[in-house]
DNA sequence: CAAGATTGAACCCTCAATCTTA
DNA sequence: TAAGATTGAGGGTTCAATCTTG
């Protein structure tokens, strides 16, 4: 056939049930706590770590795995809040973060910590943890994406 | 400590990585060949299937996990669409698959079906089916959900 | 010219407030 | 009244077109 059958459409829908859940638990908790939405986190850890406070856009594009038009919108939006500010730099802009911005994410960082840990590495605690690595290296080889 | 370990850090964004990606990549795929987003895939679905070409838009919403709104919103996209009609019925009201309806999601599923395989299933083949099958009921109890 | 960045329109989702009607 | 549905506003994402500047 060109159709799913029973046990496969259970297991694609147990998936999708579960990437829905966790993804949005974790975005939740930091939100409820911190004012953050998952992509302001993205960004704020990565000019935060990366940069120490000040980071080429370009750069955390290809960190965060935002495209630059979603990143320049976001940034936007972030600036308003005055999360961070943005100067123009040699060949780009550098992006950096403000006191409002290292306060928000101090604060989330734990947060996000105990989010994980509940809402997804606890429930996976009892599995083999290297076979778990590598499947989920086979869904999206690569790695240097996302981070909310 | 209250932060991630960096191994606990690499299976979340691992875990990220990989939610993000199947679910996009199925959904570019049914959107690619039949111009339906995940979400008109799941609607037409269920009204094709658990109604026979018309369902009650409460049953639609509990069925799909949409919440009521969000549904309300999505619904009048799909009928400017052409995709649905919508009919006032006794407490509620009817959704009613159209021919065009019809004809999209007859060619969306075998799609959908072939997408599904190659993201997730293919790459998963290996595993113990039994315990993932119960990983995943961990981290999304309950199982009444999504379907793009 | 070309890479980096911005913009505007269109779509999607959420929240809170409102409308409708059995 | 209460359940079902709608609405409007606002944040988020994508696409294509446009700036900008080394």
């Amino acid at each position: 056939v060109d159709l799913l059958t029973p046990d496969e459409m259970e297991l694609w829908h147990a998936w999708k049930a579960a990437a829905d859940a966790v993804l949005a638990r974790v975005a939740a908790d930091v939100t409820a706590e911190t004012g953050l939405s998952g992509p302001d986190f993205a960004v704020l850890t990565r000019v935060a770590e990366l940069g120490e406070g000040r980071l080429r856009q370009n750069r955390l594009a290809a960190s965060t795995g935002f495209h630059r038009s979603r990143l320049s919108h976001h940034l936007a939006r972030m600036e308003e809040r005055a999360l961070i500010t943005r100067e123009p730099a040699d060949g780009g802009v550098d992006v950096l973060i403000t006191e409002a911005g290292r306060a928000a994410v101090g604060k989330a960082r734990p947060v996000h910590a105990a989010a994980v840990r509940r809402h997804l590495l606890e429930p996976l605690a009892g599995l083999d943890q290297a076979a778990l690595r590598s499947a989920l290296e086979r869904l999206a080889p690569g790695g240097q994406e996302g981070g909310a």
